[in-house]
Order: C-alpha cells, then sequence, then structure tokens
DNA sequence: GATGAATGAGTGTTCATTCAT
DNA sequence: TATGAATGAACACTCATTCAT
C-alpha cells in the first residue's frame, strides 16, 4: 500500500479513501487486465475464416502475457485472484468466448479445459523464473511458437 | 516460519536449530525438487531410441510437477528461487541434460530456451489459478497432452 | 522498542511511524544530549577571564552528566554512539570547543587527547556501579571536586 | 552463552553442566577481576612509607584497568554486576583496605567515596566511546597522569 | 561430563487498516 | 478529499535455559 501511495503521490489514507481495501484494488487491476484480454477477444471475434480469427487471438494472447509481465506475474501470484477468477461472472464469459473461437462449436468441459490450458501455459511461462532473464521480443517470438504448436489440437 | 514449526509440530526456535535461516529451507526443499528432477532426466537417458528417451523424459516432468503442484506453486513464487537457479551449477546441469535428450545434438542458446518455455509451460500451468480447480488425474493428461504437442519443434 | 513503546504509552508500530529505525531514536537522543552540551560550551565561551570560563564549563558538563545519568549510561552503552562520535562533524566541533576554554591555545593531539580524558572521567563516573548508590546532590559535589582536581593540568 | 561454548569449544549444555546460570559465570569472571585486584591492593599494602604505597596501589589499578579493558567494559555493561558490588562482602572489604592505602585513617563515608570515585574515573574513562581509539600505552600514560591529579587530594 | 534437540519469551521490523481532524 | 498518527497482528530471528540420552 505504501508502494502504492507513492507511486500515485499521495498517502496511504488517501488511498483508502478511494478503496476500501488492498484486495478491492487489486481486483481493479485484475478487471483491467480482463478488459484487455476483452478487446483482444473481441477482435478476434471480428475477423474470419476461424484460422486467421484463432490466429489474432494468440497473437493477442501473447502481447499481452508480455507487455505485463511483470503485473501478470505480481497479479497470479496474489490468493485473492483465484477467487476473482472463479467468482466473476464476465471472467467465466470471455473464457467462453475464447474457447468459441479456438475450438469453434466443440463447448463444454473439454474445450473449457483445452482453453484454460492454453491460457496458462502462455502466462504460467511468462512468469516463471526460467525465462525471467529473456527480452521481452525473444520471449514473444518463443510464446508465438509454443501458442502455434498448441493451436492445432484445438480444431 | 510459524507455519513450518506449526506443520511439524515443533517451536519455530527448533526449526532454527536445524536451519539458520529461512533461506536455508527454500533451498533445500529447492534441492530435494531438483534431485527428483535429476532422477527422472537420468531414468529418460537410459532409454531408447531417442524418441522413447523424450518420452519418458516428459511423462516424468508431468508427474513430479503434478505430484508436487503445491510445494512447486510455492517455491516458484520464492524470490530467492530465481538466485537459485541462476547461480546453481548443478541446476543448470541438469538443464542441460534435459536439453541433449530433447533436442539432441542440438545445443546451444536456441536449444536450452526451448527447454526452458517447455519446463515453464508445464511447471507454469500447474500452477496457474485457472487450474486449481483440476483434480490431478485430469490435469495430469492434459499435462501431457500440451507436452505432446510441444514435442515434435524439439527434434 | 518495547519498553519505548510502553514508556511513551503508544505501540511499537507507532514509534515506528516517527522513526525508521531503532538507531535513528539512538542517534537523535546522542543529538539531543549535543545540544545541551553545546549549550554549555556556548554559555562558557561567552564568560571571562579563562579561569572562570573553565569552571562555568566544568560545572555545566557536570550538570548535564548528573541530570541525565540513566541516559548518558544507557547511550553510551550502545555501540552505534561510538561511530555517532566518529563521524558527526558537529560533535568533532564541539570538543574542539571544549578544549579550547581548557587549554586556550595548547590545541592539537595533546589537548584533545586531554579534553577526552576528562569528559571521560566525569561521563565515565557517572554510570559506574560503584556511584550508582549516590543521591544526584552528593553525585555533584563530588564530580565537582574531582573536575576540579583534573583542571589545573589544563592550563 | 554460544559464544562463550564456543570460545572454550564445548557445548552451550556442557556449560551448563559447569555454570548454573549465566549470571553466575558474570560472577565468576568478576570474582577473578577482584582476585586481580586484590593482588594489587596487597602489594601496596606491603610497601612505604605511604606514598609509595599509594603510587604502587595506582599503577596496578591502572595496568589492570588497561589490560582487561574490553572484559571491564563488558563485566561493567551487565546489571547483575551492580548487586554483586553491593552484596559481596569481600569486594567491599576490598574497597576499605585500599581506602585506607589511599586515604590513611581518614576511614568512614567520605574516604569510601573517594576512593570509590577514583575507581570510577578510572574504570570509567577506560570504557568510554571517547578513549576506545587510543592504544594502551598511550592510554596507560594518561590514566596515569588523570590518577595522578586525584591522588593528592587524598592525602 | 557432555551432547543435540527443544522451548518460551523476547528482539527489531513490516503491513494492512482505522480514525480524528 | 486528504492527512498524520496510531494500531493489532504478523514477520524472521535470537537467546538463556532445560532435558532426555
Amino acid at each position: 500500500m505504501q508502494m502504492i501511495a507513492d507511486a500515485i503521490g499521495v498517502t496511504k489514507a488517501a488511498v483508502y479513501h478511494q478503496f476500501n481495501a488492498k484486495d478491492e484494488i487489486i481486483l481493479a487491476a485484475a478487471e483491467a487486465e480482463l478488459a484487455g484480454l476483452e478487446a483482444v477477444v473481441g477482435a478476434a471475434e471480428a475477423e474470419s475464416p476461424p484460422k486467421r480469427a484463432r490466429e489474432t487471438l494468440v497473437t493477442g494472447m501473447v502481447n499481452l502475457a508480455v507487455d505485463h509481465r511483470r503485473t501478470v506475474s505480481t497479479i497470479l501470484n496474489d490468493p485473492i485472484i483465484v477467487s476473482f477468477y472463479a467468482e466473476h461472472e464476465s471472467f467465466r464469459h470471455v473464457m467462453d468466448r475464447m474457447s468459441r473461437v479456438l475450438m469453434g462449436d466443440h463447448t463444454g468441459y473439454q474445450a473449457r479445459v483445452s482453453t484454460a490450458m492454453l491460457t496458462a501455459a502462455i502466462s504460467g511461462a511468462v512468469m516463471h523464473p526460467l525465462v525471467a532473464g529473456l527480452d521481452d521480443e525473444t520471449l514473444r517470438i518463443h510464446l508465438q511458437e509454443l501458442a502455434g504448436r498448441l493451436l492445432p489440437a484445438m480444431k
């Protein structure tokens, strides 16, 4: 909280005037992140044919992950995020839309898990110590390739 | 430290009698984890042909990740682990052996990054909130499939 | 810290809101002590002839030592005070001014050591177990006499 | 306790086999110190005329203080030492003998306080931060001179 | 006579949060 | 809106002491 307040240039108490608890700030950040993801999904949905839509989606996800690698790794470490993912309606909705772009009409449990695995592999890799040393561009290329390998299974 | 002590059923001071600092405990856990990985790599190296060796390695890695999913996520979150990976000779050695099993004679920077990406994808996925709800067996199957998609690129 | 907080009647955390570390508290106390000494030295410098200036200085030092006998003994025992004395410019400056009052133009190493010995004898005696039982007034008289014996050597 | 045990080369528990508590170790050290002082006083009592006896005593005290400057400062900082000085019969006895050497037949409260002040000035100065930088020989010379100034008052 | 393991009460320090102003 | 001061509960760590072996 002190670091957040310092970054804004106000006192901790002022931050508490806007947010009731630290959790709310993290959730707000998660929601902003979600908005970014929604934009990417929306752009992908507008594309056709399906193959190109999938590529747009994956490229967007990779860019999102790389651009926010520090934020993402911080946020994913926070235990309250897990409950956010589970409880937030709009997040599940985005995941469903992602599934439809990736898997077409193959909806249901299987499709959701596959989508989750792809997301997990990308955002998980981004925050792994082993890739901490890679510069953004190298990481982007390898994530793209990684996602490319996983995509065919999704048709 | 309190949680560790409580889990063992002794006092914090008793834990400090065995370890000089919390870091040492985490490093000891990381080393145990490393030993498990070394065993898996050793088993894979003993196999032939290369295709079967790769499968043994990947299966072993997936099993390791699933069996220790809570430990792994805890340990990977600890910042001192990053320095451990960077400084520990034996860890780099294991990664090199993994590269050789996965990529044959294609050693060097490219091979190392590919190996790191595979490792990151597996262990990253294991600790991701999106898969937190999956039971061990389902997770194991999906990780195996995920790894299967990534493997062909490694020949 | 607990004792300091209890003495003030607040919590430890409240003390840490005002001081970043225990060292800063001790240094602040040392600086306050130094300010008291500076006042005494200033008063002595304003007197004349030299003999009277010396007497004023010694009386002031003795009073300071007796009034703060508990504080002084606490502070002098703290190892970080030693570095404070060594590093703080203003403290060395005060000691030099004391030397000039006590020794006139006989400056240099010898004068400084003599001044240090007088100071040490007074503040050292004040915190010695053997005089712990003496009441303030008796202690004051004997310190004054002790200092009086040491003064003639300083002309 | 760990440092004491390490210095001897045994475990803490072994030290506790010889001493029931840390206090006892400190008291034992204080008693050893006292024995050294008794030897000095004994040597002084054997001298004559009184002037030479006083000189022997003061020289012995100064040497004792300088030789043990680290020990003395450690021991005098320990609060239980104060009670030791107050309660221990043999210590008061030594102080009385010192008073007799220094003050002749002028015994009683006044003589005791004067003796205490001399002792306090010497051992106090030895542990003062201001003289911490002085080497043993320089310190010895200045303490001797300091004591020399205080002696005439004792006749 | 000595040890290793354990403990209770402490240390200085941090952090999310509250509240009167 | 914003602040300074305060708090309770936690943190990693230390220390004098005990005890079964």
